[in-house]
Formats: C-alpha cells, structure tokens, sequence
DNA sequence: TGTACATCAGTGAACGCGCGTTCACTGATGTAC
DNA sequence: TGTACATCAGTGAACGCGCGTTCACTGATGTAC
C-alpha cells in the first residue's frame, strides 16, 4: 500500500489553501498589484514569513489563482459545443450563469487581472484564454454547418465566443453585486435581464456565423 | 475684453496636466489601485503636498483620466455610423487603429481600470461606456435597414458594438507591444493580422444583425 | 518497537523604506483703492 | 501708476504606519537503522 499522504504534506496543502482563498477574498475590493503578501497571512493567521514556503510573491500566488480559476472549466467547453446547434446557447448560457454564482471571486479575479498591472498574471490568463478558443475552433469544426470553414475564421469565431462569455460572465457578476448584502439573493429580473442580454447577443454572432460563408 | 487667463491659473492647468500625463505614464506598468501619490509627484517634480491642489486622491485623478480618454470619442462614433452601410466598419478599424497609435496610454488605462480594483473609476468608465451604447442605439435606429427593430435590441446591439470595439482595441494595443521598443513600429504584419481579425469580427456581427429579424 | 538524526512548515524580532497626510510657511500673482 | 493687502499654488519638515525581506530559531513530523 502506498503511504498516505503524511501529516506535514498535508498541513502544508492546507495553508496553501488557506492562503488562496484568503487572497481571493481579499482581491474582491482591490487589484493583485495592491494585494500585500502581509494583508493575506493576517487573515489567515499566521506569520507573514510563512508566505514564502508556499509562493515567491503574490504575483506568483495569482498565477496559481489562474490556473485554478480557469483550468477547471476546459471540460465544460467541449461538452457544450457538442450539444445540438439550438441546444448549445441556452445550455451555455445558463452553465455560466451558475458558474458566475458558484465562484463568484474566481470570475472576477480574472476579469480584473486580464488586462490588470501584473505581467505574468495577464500571460497566465491569455494562455488559458488561448487554449479555450482553440478548444472550440476544434469543437466548432466538426459541426456540419461549419464543414467548409477555413481553420483560421474557425479561429476567429472561436476568439469571439471566448471574449462573448467573458463579458457575459462579467455581466453576471453585476447582476450579483446588484444584490444587496454578500450573501443575499440577486433580483430575479436582474438575473433574468442579464440572461436575456447574454442569450440575445450570442445568438446574433451564432446566426452571423450561419450566414458567413453566403 | 474678457481679461486674460491669469499667469497663476494657467501655471495650475500646466501642473495639472502633467500630473495627469506622468500617471498615465506610470500607469503604463501597474494598476490605478497600486499608483501612489507620491510616485505622481515625484515624476513630475513638485512636492507631494502640491498633490492636494489638483486632486482629493489618485482615485479622484483616476476618474478625471476617463473623461479625458472617452469624452473625445463620442463625435467619433456618430459620425461613423452615419456613414454608408459598407464603408461603416472599415472606417470605425481605420479610425480605431489610428486613435490606439496615437493614445495608447489612454487605451490601456481604460481597459485596465474598466474591472480594476477603484470603484469610482470603474463606475466613471461603466457610464461613459453606457453613453456610447446609447448612442450607438440612436444613431443605429436612424439605418433603414434596422427600421424594424424595437429599442432594445438595438441597444444589445449597441453594447455588442461598444465591448467588441474595446476587444478590438486592446488586440491592436497588443499588436503595439509586441513592437522591440516603446517609440518602435509595429510589425506591419501583426498590425495588418490584428486589422483582419477585428474587421472579420465586426462583420460576422454586421452579418448577424442583418438576419436577426429573419 | 526504540533511538538518534534530518527535514522543514511556521515563528518572531529586526531592518530600512516609502507611503499618505498634517501643518505652518513662502512668495509670486491678483485686486481694491 | 503706485501702494497695501488678500489669495493661493507650491514647499519642506515631521508624523506614525505598514510594507517586503533577512535571519536564526523551534518543534512536530519523517526516516534510517
């Protein structure tokens, strides 16, 4: 039997965490590059020196945000696309729109960092951004609708769905911040304007694409 | 005759655009929420205390940035759409691409600070945006071809147009960087690649929105 | 199982530094007569 | 035009504070025999 994984091992992992989401929180009222690496061993209790067994800096603890934020999501992308064409906006709509709910910080934390003052933080955020348009110029390709596409307009309509859901994503985040405390619900109309936009202007690009190659 | 400027008041102006010019500078490599006032000054060559004659707080300096980065725009957009239906969205690239070359410090500071960690600033950059979409909604309905449509979806419309012209800009900003140095050209080819993909864009929603009552 | 040593996550004191803000000031510019 | 006073943009010293980073340390966990 292969040994566990060791009390110190995961000690460690749980600091590390602790970490992650103490920033996270804390990048909800403030930018990475204001974060200090002292702001975030306070709220989660322990010396600021501690900081370093887990990252070199705080841009280094945002790039591992990054990953985290993003990675988790490629799945999601494939399996949408590969629903029927009159499925695929409804269902990515509203897999977003629970996305948004469940991780709020998450999504902020990349719409602010995208084009924010921390160099390798927007690399790592471009990087994944990259990896998903390709993933859906590949989806996209094998829908018969699109059989006679170009690989490079593919590309393109692939960069425009990605940069749709983020603003669809950041959208949803206002409606959340509409809401009155952190915890309260959002205004159902709210919620229900802010599908309604999304669905709207995603269909308008899907029926764009339909007529592309006229 | 209306007397003169006054040599006091217009030494305030001078100092005061070059406070404004100096944090765009800085502002080139950080976020808004990390620019200090005395980072301000000192690159401008008063003392820290003179801060206080022009602005409350960088926040305050952050938000007189937005009306002067997208106050200026608003005649621009108007009298793009005004223009013939195929001339339209290769005369809003031109015009897009040659604003970014000339004001690039404006660009990325609005995209930087639109989901940046200062709320008065993003809520400055969110109304002045929200101007354009209203606009752009007025100026749209005016087209024969958009008769039809009732307001609001024009107005999605409106703000398809508004996010994906900040997309595009930030794509041509890029193409800037990639250039060896900061006075250097960029390369005429990821220039004329960044051109393509926005054109290319803008027309598949162009296209779109030709089908939309269908 | 027991012992002796190695590892290493987290500690706490100390450092030099730049920050935002206060305050009383200076001296050129503006104004009233 | 000349004088006497008011205004106010910019000064410079001083403050308390939190920052990132260093360093030698502690003591629980891991490992070799």
């Amino acid at each position: 039997m292969s040994h566990t994984v060791g009390i110190r091992q995961a000690q460690k992992q749980k600091t590390r965490r602790a970490l992650l989401d103490a920033a996270l929180e804390l990048l909800e009222e403030q930018s990475l590059s204001s974060l200090g690496l002292r702001e975030v061993t306070r709220a989660v209790g322990i010396a600021p020196t501690a900081f370093y067994r887990h990252f070199h800096s705080t841009a280094d603890l945002g790039v591992a945000l990054v990953e985290e934020a993003l990675g988790s999501l490629h799945p999601m992308v494939r399996t949408t696309v590969a629903l029927a064409d009159h499925e695929r906006i409804p269902h990515a709509v509203q897999l977003l729109a629970e996305h948004v709910r469940a991780h709020p910080t998450h999504i902020r934390f990349i719409c602010r960092e995208r084009h924010g003052g921390v160099q390798p933080v927007r690399e790592a955020i471009r990087a994944q951004l990259s990896r998903f348009a390709v993933e859906l110029r590949d989806e996209l390709g094998k829908d018969p609708a699109l059989a006679d596409w170009p690989e490079d307009d593919l590309l393109m309509l692939g960069q425009l769905y990605v940069d749709q859901l983020l603003i669809t994503a950041s959208l949803f985040l206002e409606a959340l911040e509409t809401a009155e405390g952190d915890g309260a619900e959002p205004r159902a109309d709210e919620w229900e304007r802010a599908t309604q936009a999304a669905t709207r202007q995603l269909r308008l690009i899907h029926l764009g694409s339909r007529h592309w190659l006229d």
